[in-house]
DNA sequence: AGCACGCCGACT
DNA sequence: GTCGGCGTGCTC
């Protein structure tokens, strides 16, 4: 019999520990979820993962309320899962509690004893539906990927798909999980959040029908409560579709975890804690099943595509366009030159413009890209140059011209565009920079019968709008779609003939080693967009920077050369895959007390980890929401034992926290920052 | 991270 | 005289 137990709550600590009152003490189990009283006032669910006898010292214990399940909602693979997060990322257990159990799981307040008194059985068998669909007959190039594979598995538990745009991977993920699921394996299929269309989830809901449960963070809290008790239960669905959180999710029986896009940054979870990256943390899960992995991309991740080439992953390539697709010829048009010829209407180039209209005229779609929402990227007085800016943060104001707001990416704060310069009361704005809104207006004004449709996190906000937006443009509603990444991931269009690209160099310049990576990746995958059946598509792609290297990679779909010269760089300046980079940022109100505070942490890490230690920087963006940031970088060798490494940083962090005068201060590490 | 406690400005 | 601003201290 054991008199206490060790709770992991929904705060950023690893666990408390509480009294199990005698009338509990049955029901107190590992995995289990209890409710239990927390501070003041609060009341939480946790769950528990351990029961002893050993009383804590200095405490005042509190009880067990209330146990919500008879047997457990966190399986022992989980918490090794939750374990290896926790340490890996280093964070307290707790934040990986929050991030992994549905809202619905984690009842507070009166909320967690109602559930309690309306206990209702897990559940039930929802019962397997013949509404299947027999899968489609895969082509020889499929067919022949699809036998590489399965063959790679024989050897290697981790195999990359390298498949172009448009190469018919879906067919083959589809056959390769009917195969698991019929040695009774489950299978867990990630995507990005922003790929997770229904044009995927109607498709594999044609074959797989009740067999599969679909994951994501829009659904509703109920929804995703049921898939997560469904998993517990003893019918859980065979296939999971799902967003990154998915690999919470119960398995009992994982045998294959198929990663789409793998290269996709939004895999990485920046904000809040734990900032775990999904496609490696999968990684880590199927090794914990002793399952297989499958990374499937058009352009692997550099990471991905060097383990693959040093043979830690099998490999796998597929060049074929499925139903005969061309890939698009790419044109490079030099802004620069076009201006100074002055052949340049607003941000559109000539040749653009005959593009579109040569489209228009054939009742053609044409996606143009721009990756920056808003009108401009600011404005600014043409009197005094006066820029406004945000109060809270260190970045000007963009302006949405269709509200007539100035509006902060950062927090959101937002304020009508002055009637004149409060500076110099001057009634003059320039537009300085080129947002999607802004592309828009000019699209209506060079084609004012072609129908436009725009795409960015202002006129999607839902996953409905989204969708809308998708829906109309794949029915032909509309001839030209204007948008941010948004209409870069996974999507399938049959009319499109003409991508534009406005200009490719507003990413390329970030101070971020994989700005070029990252430009590539949204690059091809944009020009991706274009092509007909049986007839190649035209990419325009418009720069400042013509003679660049990386742009003429690109237009070349020089993915080796890009690659091979980047790994070059990174091996010289010690970047990943050569190194592993931790990320350490603090950030407080007092921009002085921060410099101290920062160079404090730095002397700190430098006394143990020496030159693998760089800055305290400010980083590009210095003020967010009102506090200031420092940065600190680590640059480890991979061969570094990574348990050392955390005990150390975790002292550090201890160490500069207990200083008084550190306060308010708030210090995280970012692992393999994205 | 929340959330309560506590000590200083503008309002009925 | 109080309502409420957010500094700071704690959570088994």
């Amino acid at each position: 019999m054991y008199h206490y137990a060790d709770i992991v709550l929904p705060v950023p600590f690893d666990s408390f520990t509480y009294s199990i009152p005698a009338a509990l003490q049955e029901k107190v189990m590992r995995g289990c979820r209890v409710v239990v009283p927390f501070g003041k006032s609060k009341i939480y669910t946790g769950i528990v993962v351990r029961t002893h006898n050993n009383a804590p010292t200095g405490v005042e214990v509190k009880a067990i309320m209330e146990v919500l399940d008879e047997r457990p909602v966190v399986n022992e693979m989980q918490f090794r899962f939750w374990q290896w997060i926790s340490q890996y990322y280093i964070c307290p257990l707790g934040d990986v509690y929050k991030a992994a159990m549905p809202g619905g799981m984690k009842p507070h307040d009166g909320k967690a004893l109602k559930e309690a008194q309306h206990r209702r059985p897990s559940a039930d068998a929802l019962s397997v539906a013949g509404n299947s669909q027999p899968l489609h007959a895969l082509n020889k190039a499929q067919g022949e990927a699809l036998a590489e594979i399965e063959a790679s598995f024989h050897e290697k538990d981790i195999t990359l798909l390298h498949g172009v745009t448009s190469s018919g991977k879906t067919e083959i993920y589809i056959h390769i999980i009917n195969k698991h699921i019929e040695a009774g394996k489950q299978v867990l299929y990630l995507l990005p959040e922003i790929a997770l269309t229904t044009q995927i989830t109607e498709r594999l809901q044609q074959v797989f029908g009740e067999r599969m449960g679909v994951y994501h963070s829009k659904f509703t809290e109920a929804q995703r409560l049921n898939v997560y008790k469904r998993q517990c239960s003893d019918h859980p669905f065979q296939v999971i579709l799902g967003v990154r959180s998915s690999i919470f999710l119960p398995f009992q029986e994982l045998g294959l975890i198929i990663i789409d896009e793998e290269h996709d940054t939004s895999y990485k979870q920046q904000e809040p804690a734990p900032r775990y990256h999904a496609r490696n943390a999968a990684m880590m899960l199927a090794r914990l099943f002793g399952a297989k992995t499958l990374l499937g991309t058009a352009t692997p991740a550099f990471e991905t595509y060097h383990l693959a080439r040093k043979g830690r992953y099998g490999y796998v390539k597929l060049t074929e366009r499925y139903l005969g697709l061309q890939l698009p010829e790419i044109k490079i048009i030099d802004i620069k030159e076009e201006r100074r010829k002055k052949r340049m209407h607003g941000a559109f180039s000539f040749p653009l413009i005959e593009a579109i209209r040569g489209a228009l005229s054939r009742h053609e779609q044409i996606i143009l890209f721009q990756n920056r929402r808003g009108f401009s990227h600011f404005i600014e007085c043409k009197q005094c140059g006066w820029v406004p800016r945000c109060p809270h943060c260190d970045v000007s104001l963009t302006y949405h011209k269709k509200t007539g707001m100035l509006t902060c990416h950062y927090c959101g704060y937002t304020v009508h565009l002055p009637e004149k310069c409060p500076n110099c009361e001057e009634v003059n704005f320039a537009d300085v920079g080129l947002g999607t809104e802004k592309v828009e207006g000019q699209i209506q004004e060079l084609f004012p019968e072609a129908i436009t449709l725009r795409m960015d996190l202002d006129t999607a906000k839902t996953r409905n709008q989204y969708e809308r937006i998708i829906h109309d443009f794949a029915t032909h509603q509309a001839d030209i779609l204007i948008g941010t990444q948004m209409v870069t991931k996974g999507l399938d269009f049959d009319h499109v003939s003409v991508v534009g690209i406005l200009d490719a160099n507003t990413m390329l310049n970030l101070p971020d080693f994989r700005s070029h990576e990252r430009t590539f990746h949204i690059l091809s995958q944009v020009a991706g967009r274009a092509g007909r059946k049986k007839e190649a598509g035209v990419v325009i792609l418009q720069t400042r920077s013509a003679d660049s290297e990386i742009i003429n990679q690109i237009a070349a779909n020089d993915y080796w050369g890009m690659f091979y010269q980047e790994m070059t760089e990174r091996r010289d300046f010690h970047y990943p895959p050569f190194v592993r980079l931790i990320y350490v940022y603090l950030r407080h109100r007092d921009n002085q007390l921060l410099d101290h505070l920062a160079q404090e942490t730095a002397t700190r890490l430098r006394n143990v980890f020496g030159e693998r230690v760089l800055g305290p920087d400010c980083p590009p963006i210095s003020r967010i929401q009102s506090l200031h940031i420092r940065k600190i970088v680590l640059k480890m060798e991979p061969t570094l034992p990574t348990e050392q490494v955390r005990k150390n940083l975790i002292a550090i962090q201890q160490e500069t926290l207990s200083n008084p005068i550190a306060k308010n201060l708030n210090i995280y590490y970012d692992v393999d920052p994205m």
